[in-house]
DNA sequence: CTAAATGCAAACGATTTGCAGCCCC
DNA sequence: GGGGCTGCAAATCGTTTGCATTTAG
């Protein structure tokens, strides 16, 4: 068999991943990418996207998909869901789990068997509720880290 | 203003919307394609994806994303979740709704605007769930989407 | 008629992959 | 020092778009 796979830890990893530790702004990986580059010029998008792919393999981050063509990465592991603005396009981090009292049994009754969910809520946040009120038509804005 | 723009019925309008009205298997556009193609061989793939388009934007149909690549899309208009098997990859329509019980209380009070909510119950259909009971493989199957 | 919709193919953006050389263990 | 990892570029995949032509109203 293949058990011979020794993994190892490269300059370019760590970078992909110091790039997104802490982080809650869900980047992209052509922001990583623009992140790594300013510690590591040489890094090529394509290695990001490996190392993406790694992480989220071996579970330090998780990949996201919110509707939009592009992955987000996400580096919070604890159980949480998001909320994501459909002016500015922002996603932020919800912890509705408490709250959400969700009852699977009937699912589990019929022989599903449930790993996990994702609920994704869709509006506006503050900002751009508060800018909709006044101004009519605008161009979606930004305020605040976005990938 | 241009408020001149009278849509017109097509044939291939009708026939994207008759392969998917009535469906439940969430079929992807190249797959709209293929049954739209059974009726109407000279009906293109820009089409297709042109009148989903259109339907969406008229509320006929809706267009959903579940971690994979390809959008999908659903006839069902009613306020449905998602069950999305890992190993087989279908999408089931589930009707927890009564027993979800969201609590968005908090963050409406934050500022934020609430227009829909996406839930999302990822594990493995009953089928699936069985034959991993039986079979006991060595890699649990986990190159996925989670959303 | 006439503008909206089509078919076709080329363009696109996000992601993946093949390969020669590099560099971690 | 050998094989996994990289950089580079070309390839792939789903989707969009420009344009000449067709067609619904």
């Amino acid at each position: 068999m293949t058990r011979n796979i020794r993994k190892r830890t490269t300059r370019q990893l760590t970078a992909v991943y110091e790039a997104l530790k802490g982080d809650h702004s869900h980047p992209s990986a052509e922001e990583v990418y623009r992140r790594v580059r300013k510690s590591s010029p040489r890094v090529s998008l394509g290695t990001v996207y490996r190392n993406l792919q790694r992480l989220t393999e071996e579970g330090k981050i998780r990949t996201v998909h919110f509707g939009d063509r592009s992955a987000r990465y996400d580096p919070t592991l604890e159980d949480h869901d998001h909320f994501i603005c459909h002016r500015c396009g922002r996603v932020e981090d919800i912890w509705l789990k408490r709250d959400r009292q969700m009852n699977v049994t009937p699912l589990v009754n019929k022989g599903f068997v449930v790993l996990e969910h994702s609920l994704a809520i869709h509006g506006l946040c503050p900002q751009c509720g508060q800018r909709r009120a006044s101004r009519r038509r605008s161009s979606p804005t930004q305020h605040g880290p976005r990938t």
